[in-house]
DNA sequence: TTGTATCTGTGAAATAAATCACGGATATAT
DNA sequence: ATATATCCGTGATTTATTTCACAGATACAA
């Protein structure tokens, strides 16, 4: 299938409207409230939606349980997906713990880092390793996506590794920049970016809100 | 000034990617070192460039220290901002402590939590507050942007008084989607949201990688 | 029933963004 | 000196994305 990124990405964000709707026991919900859920136009909505081929109802919208499971079942949102997370510091064992992945399907099977003084530390019901074990226990895993939260300056042997040993997507937190073959997806979290995205927007503002993250 | 909007999400990180140029005393950098840096292509940042109004050199690339010197000046990246976190989990105590963000010209002056154990219990050297002190800090320190750390269900309530209070731009990690005024600068960070860009990228795979976060 | 206010779905038009392509420079090697 | 391989700058072109505009439905109110 061929999708426009931005159309991919605001497709995950309303998969995540649509399952607080489901939660709310909604029953129908427009491309208006959507688009203004995520920060866009309904046109656009409509057009990402149709798209991806699901269809609604006049005067009603979107069946919310359909419209998410259509969504879940085009992209494969509805899969289960392994992941882990390199880098053990702060950040990485606020993700560790954070419950949210698994809710929304995404569950961290492993936990790496080099310093044998945080794994011994670390109290977690996830398991830990030190990161010369990240091969093995990927391919074990079957793990395939890799969540790094490394320090800078290491960023990029830790994302090799994790390319070597099997994974097929990985999100970085890093501040380090880092490369990857163009079959790995990768995307990159930097927080200082994400500020000065809107420090900068101050002064040249526009709109929209998009910023295929 | 009007900037697409990619071009400042790229700027931003182009910005990054100087910086530790510069700290590596690098001098020069060529247009396509910063398209692979950032993924995307030499075309792309030299159009980027040229509309901020920079000139590089032939056969060499950009200075570094200039090129950053005028971009941060051009974009305001330079002057310092300050910011609060509101929600003092752990992710929002990994983020009071974050270094980085001081180094790279944001200050965090101020974490903001209801539990009063929390408060108590949290061990930095930034000052915290109670969220019933928000709008008085916020105006006294003269804050700019609002970090928002809490679970979902009353980042929208947080918005809204981070709004009220006065800041400017808003960066958003909840799950939860929020809706601010056009004249706020608003950015999420859906974690889930950014798996599920990376899983549904599996199925769609398209070389890009851009994701105006 | 009849009218009316919504909503979707979708080509067409308009915008925006990325690529191409090539002239002009100049560092580096020979 | 001369040739050559880079590298920038920038119109022109192409491609991608958003917005417009309106037909077709239908819930809801009067």
């Amino acid at each position: 299938m061929d999708l426009p990124n931005n159309t991919i990405d605001r497709v995950c964000r309303i998969f995540g409207c649509l399952e607080s709707l489901e939660e709310r026991q909604v029953d129908f919900v427009s491309s208006k409230d959507l688009a203004q859920a995520i920060g866009t136009t309904n046109d656009t909505i409509r057009k990402d939606i149709s798209l991806l081929g699901v269809t609604g109802y006049t005067r009603k919208g979107y069946s919310v349980v359909s419209l998410k499971k259509e969504l879940g079942q085009t992209l494969k949102l509805d899969k289960k997906r392994k992941a882990c997370i390199v880098g053990l510091g702060r950040l990485g064992t606020a993700l560790l713990d954070y419950e949210r992945f698994k809710q929304d399907g995404f569950e961290i099977v492993a936990g790496f880092d080099n310093s044998i003084n945080k794994l011994e530390r670390i109290k977690t019901h996830i398991d830990v390793f030190a990161i010369s074990e990240m091969e093995n226990i990927i391919a074990q895993k079957s793990i395939e996506l890799g969540i790094i939260t490394v320090p800078a300056n290491n960023a990029q042997e830790v994302a090799d590794e994790l390319i070597k040993a099997g994974v097929s997507g990985i999100l970085n937190f890093s501040p380090e920049k880092i490369v990857v073959p163009k079959e790995i997806i990768y995307l990159d979290m930097d927080f200082t970016s994400a500020l000065r995205f809107i420090a900068a927007r101050f002064i040249t503002n526009k709109l929209r809100k998009s910023r295929v993250a």
